[in-house]
DNA sequence: TCTTGTTAGATTGTCGACAATCTGCTTCCT
DNA sequence: AGGAAGCAGATTGTCGACAATCTAACAAGA
């Protein structure tokens, strides 16, 4: 017989669809922070029934971009700056965890695979595709995490990456068309293939404060004006 | 007006109920890893209808401690000794990073907390109450992660701490009866109460590390036979 | 005018029934 | 006997309708 591992068969569950569908629409911001989920209207609208939708609903809560308050409505998180400073703080620990776990794994996969993504990210950002941008980039950010041999970390830092994406999105959509042409991730990935691990920590924690300064600021301005309603 | 703040009333949805019932069951080991969960059956039981029921299993899905395959069921995780490795070491960071959070964040309120927490520990374990004791124990190490100011660094550890609570229920299920009687949290209360944080993070370390090897050797005994179905 | 009670509409939570899918057994053919 | 096809039962996924709850507008009384 021929080798061929099969992929696994997508699931066939509206759920699972509903799931996707919501979860890009809130990532790439067309579904506003604090904005409300009519169940009926959506339901009608995915020509689908309030069951797995709901369902949906519930397992996008659990992976925190919703939230719900019984009989009131479920809502896209709001975006605190607060709530991105953690994220960041947290997510700076779980890099330097990941690289260490990674370091000794690395091996002509991994190195194929890095060019891979980091290829993926310039040919978005010569696309000017900043949502696709944003999702290559912490694709790329994310092998390491991937690579590092531990499923606890690796769930932990997707949920973490659902919202910087969504953050990140918001931020591009603020102020729209401008992107960061030059090449940051450069550096990066070379680091990631040579041998100095304390390095490539030390990168990853600077690399990251670089962008979060600036998200950090958009996000305060967020803050002044009240979040709008459906 | 008199200066009272009350807190949210509890949510009275069905939903939440059957997620307190399901969470309790499977972490106390009622329900056993792999066992499939039967909508009708449980739904029956319950006294619920399935509706209500299937959206608080996709929030126990979604909170790592179930899982679904599309038409075939819903079943509790599997324990493997990898994921208690996974979980531990992840632990291990987290635990660094929120002592050092929280260090400057201690005031007489968290020393008063610790205490409290710290007894109730020792009040279960003198009433040989494994469940309770076990409950308790994480409790007081949750502190830390409830102290750091960070939501997403809780969200994350009450995650895990999930996890470990029903590896943990497991292995003093097996062993049925022996409880740890001495008091191993003593300097670790003391510790945080000093003044030399590293000699803190490094104790969690090192006191993790303890129960860890225990947990791990009877999860690989486990790992020898199959899981058993509903 | 302000507060309180009422009511109508909209929305969420829950239910029971039906459709789709899986599993194991039986049957039939070679 | 071995294996494929097909059937029956059980279980999960989905639907449409009903019940419970919330919100906002309005009316009534102090």
């Amino acid at each position: 017989m021929a080798k061929l591992d099969f992929s696994p068969i997508a699931d066939t569950t509206r759920r699972a669809e509903i799931v996707a569908l919501l979860r890009r629409a809130i990532l790439t911001g067309q579904l506003e922070p604090g904005q409300k989920l009519n169940e009926l209207r959506i339901s009608e609208q995915m020509r689908v029934s309030r069951a797995p939708l709901r369902e949906a609903m519930r397992e996008l809560v659990q992976e925190g971009i919703l939230t719900s308050i019984p009989y009131a409505g479920t809502f896209v998180i709001d975006v605190t700056a607060k709530d991105i400073d953690d994220a960041y703080s947290l997510n700076k620990v779980l890099d330097e965890f990941a690289i260490e776990r990674t370091w000794k794994l690395r091996d002509q996969r991994f190195f194929d695979e890095l060019d891979r993504r980091h290829e993926a990210v310039q040919q978005a950002t010569r696309d000017r595709d900043t949502t696709r941008q944003i999702e290559t980039a912490l694709q790329l950010h994310g092998l390491i995490h991937e690579w590092a041999d531990n499923s606890v970390l690796l769930e932990t830092w997707q949920r973490l990456t659902s919202r910087l994406q969504m953050y990140f999105a918001l931020h591009q959509q603020a102020r729209k068309e401008v992107v960061p042409a030059e090449d940051v991730h450069e550096t990066y990935v070379a680091l990631l293939k040579g041998d100095d691990m304390r390095a490539a920590q030390r990168h990853a924690r600077e690399h990251i404060d670089l962008d979060f300064e600036e998200l950090l600021a958009y996000a305060r301005g967020l803050e002044q004006r009240p979040s709008k309603g459906a």
